[in-house]
RNA sequence: GUCCCCAUCGUCUAGCCUGGUCCAGGACACCGGCCUUUCACGCCGGCAACACCGGUUCAAAUCCGGUUGGGGACGCCA
C-alpha cells in the first residue's frame, strides 16, 4: 500500500506514570504498525532533566508489555542524542535559518502578559532575530519562522488544517543549557528514525506548523500527520493525573485484563461498524486511521467494566485461576492449589467484575467463614432452621458421591416432607457454608468445598444458632 | 484574549465523503419482564439523539455559511 515501509513511533517523556490518553496514542501508533506490516518504535523524550525519572521509563515499558504492546525497535532516548541535535543546529545556524537569542526569560514573560493584556497573541517579538549574536553563555538558539505566509497539511484524522505564519513565533529550539526542545528533538528524530506517519493526540496540532517549518528549513520530506482525539474527563475537560487519569499498572494492580483495557481504548475514537468486541488479530486488521472519529470522547468507567466481566466471561478457567492467584495471595488466602482455584472461579466468573472482586468472592472457599452477615443470619440461621440443618447435614453425610442430580433430589425431598419452599432450605445452608446470603449456586459450592468441609460448616452455623439461644 | 479542532441518545459510536433505502442502527448505563435456591449470567422488551438559525436542493443527520456550545494550544514542558 505505502511505497516505503510504515514507521511510526510512540515517544512518552518519562516525566510521570503512564494514563489511558497516552497509552491509547502507543496503541493506535502499534495497530497502525502492525495492520501495515511495518516498524514500531519506543522513543523516550526525556529533554526535560529537571523531570525525567528513570523510574518511569521502567513504569512506562512493564505497562506497554503488559497491554502487549510491543516495540521493534528502541527504546532510544533523547538525552543520548545531543550531539545529533547539535548537528543540525549548526546546519540551521550555519544557513541563517536559526539565531542566537540573549534574551532574558523573566522579560520575555513581562512582554507576553502585556500582549495578552492587549488582546494579541502572546509570542515572541523577534528582537534578536537580525541581531547576528554569536553563541554565548546565555543565549538560546530560535527558529527563524517566514514572516509571511502560510503553512498547511492534510491531516489524515482531521483533514487539511492551514495556520498563517504569523500567528506563530519563533520559537526556541536550543536551551542556554545546549539541551534542544521538544520541537526541534521530535523532527530531528522522526528524521533520522524514518518515522513515515506522526500518529499523537490533536493537542499536538498548534505544534504541527512549527514542526513542518522545521522539516522544510531541513529539506526534509515530511512524514503523514494524524491527530487523533484527546479523552475527556466525565466531569469535563482533558483527562489528566488530576482528573481521573489512573497510571496504567493501577488498573492492572484493580483487576482488569489487558484485553478489556485495549478494546476499551481502541473504541474510544474508532470504530468499526458495530463492533465492539474485538480480539488482537482482529483490530490489526481492521485499524485503520480513515474510521478515526473527530471529536473527543469521554472516558466511561461503566463501558470498561463491562468489558472487564467480557474478557472475563471468555478467560478459560486454568487460566483465571492463574490471573486470580495473585489477588487471593495479597488477601492472604491459600490459593496454590490451581485445579481448585480454576473450579472456584467457575462459579465466580459471571459474577466479578474485577479480579479484584472475583478474589474477595473467592473467599469462602478457601478459609470457613468468620462470622455471617448479620440480616441474614437474623433471617435465616434460627431455631427453626436449625432442625432443616440437622436434617440436611445428616443426609448429606449418608451420601456418597455429591452429583448435581443427587443434591437435587435431596432438596427436592425435603421441600415436599417440609412443604417449605427452596429458598427457605436454601438460604440457611448458603448462610452455613459461605457466611453471606449472595453467593454462587448452592450445589456447586458444596460439589466444591466436599464432604468434610460443608459437614464442618455446617455444625459451625448449627452451634451458631445454639450459642444464641 | 488570539489561533486551531470539534458538534448524532446520559456515555461510546454507525450513518455523513459518494444527499432520498434514517419518523436514524448498535453498545454501555438505566427501567420493565422471563429464567431462578440467593446474586449474577443469559434472553426478551422499553426509555433515549441528528445543538440552533439560515442557505443550496424536488429532497439534508448527510453539502455551505453563521450562532451557540465543548475541547485544545499559546513555555528556554513534552
Amino acid at each position: 500500500m505505502y511505497m516505503t515501509q510504515v514507521r511510526t513511533r510512540f515517544s512518552p517523556s518519562p516525566t510521570g506514570s503512564l494514563h489511558l490518553g497516552g497509552t491509547r496514542t502507543a496503541l493506535f501508533n502499534w495497530l497502525f504498525a502492525r495492520h501495515h506490516g511495518g516498524v514500531f518504535i519506543l522513543r523516550i523524550e526525556d529533554t526535560d532533566r529537571e523531570r525525567s525519572e528513570e523510574r518511569f521509563v521502567r513504569e512506562i515499558k512493564e505497562s506497554m508489555l503488559w497491554l502487549g504492546l510491543d516495540w521493534d525497535e528502541g527504546p532510544f532516548f533523547q538525552s543520548e542524542r545531543l550531539p545529533i541535535y547539535q548537528e543540525y543546529i549548526q546546519r540551521l545556524l550555519d544557513q541563517g535559518a536559526a539565531f542566537y537569542c540573549d534574551c532574558d526569560p523573566a522579560d520575555l514573560e513581562i512582554r507576553k502578559k502585556e500582549a495578552m493584556a492587549r488582546g494579541e497573541k502572546p509570542k515572541y517579538d523577534g528582537r534578536c532575530r537580525e541581531r547576528g549574536l554569536k553563541a554565548g553563555p546565555n543565549t538560546a538558539v530560535r527558529f527563524k519562522t517566514p514572516l509571511t505566509g502560510t503553512t498547511h497539511w492534510h491531516d489524515k484524522g482531521k483533514g487539511p488544517i492551514v495556520f498563517d505564519n504569523r500567528e506563530l513565533d519563533d520559537l526556541v529550539i536550543q536551551r542556554t543549557d545546549g539541551i534542544p526542545t521538544y520541537n526541534f528533538a521530535v523532527v530531528v528524530d522522526d528524521i533520522t528514525m524514518g518515522v513515515t506517519h506522526v500518529i499523537r493526540g490533536e493537542d499536538h496540532i498548534p505544534n504541527t506548523p512549527r514542526q513542518i517549518l522545521i522539516y522544510q528549513a531541513l529539506g526534509a520530506a515530511l512524514p503523514e500527520f494524524a491527530h487523533m482525539t484527546v479523552t475527556l474527563a466525565p466531569g469535563g475537560g482533558k483527562l489528566s493525573k488530576r482528573r481521573g487519569a489512573l497510571p496504567i499498572l493501577t488498573y492492572r494492580d484493580q483487576g482488569y485484563l489487558p484485553q478489556a483495557l485495549v478494546n476499551y481504548m481502541v473504541r474510544l475514537g474508532w470504530a468499526h461498524g458495530d463492533q465492539e468486541i474485538f480480539s488482537r488479530e482482529e483490530l490489526i486488521q481492521y485499524f485503520s486511521l480513515e474510521h478515526m472519529s473527530k471529536s473527543p470522547g469521554v472516558y466511561d468507567e461503566e463501558k470498561l467494566l463491562w468489558l472487564n466481566s467480557h474478557y472475563i466471561k471468555e478467560t478459560p478457567l486454568p487460566e483465571l485461576a492463574r490471573l486470580l492467584r495473585p489477588f487471593l495471595e495479597r488477601l492472604d488466602l491459600p490459593a496454590s492449589d490451581l485445579g481448585y482455584l480454576a473450579q472456584a472461579a467457575g462459579t465466580l466468573n459471571t459474577r466479578c467484575k474485577t479480579l479484584v472482586e472475583m478474589a474477595d468472592a473467592a473467599r469462602f472457599y478457601l478459609e470457613e467463614p468468620k462470622s455471617y452477615e448479620e440480616k441474614g443470619a437474623k433471617k435465616f440461621l434460627t431455631s427453626e432452621s436449625a432442625a432443616n440443618l440437622e436434617e440436611i447435614k445428616k443426609r448429606l453425610a449418608a451420601m456418597a458421591e455429591f452429583s448435581e442430580a443427587a443434591l437435587n433430589q435431596l432438596f427436592q425431598d425435603l421441600t415436599a416432607e417440609t412443604g417449605l419452599k427452596m429458598v427457605q432450605l436454601a438460604q440457611p445452608v448458603r448462610l452455613a457454608l459461605t457466611g453471606k446470603t449472595v453467593s454462587p449456586g448452592l450445589f456447586d459450592i458444596i460439589n466444591i468445598l466436599g464432604k468434610d468441609e460443608v459437614l464442618k460448616r455446617l455444625n459451625l452455623a448449627l452451634d451458631f444458632i445454639y450459642k444464641k439461644q
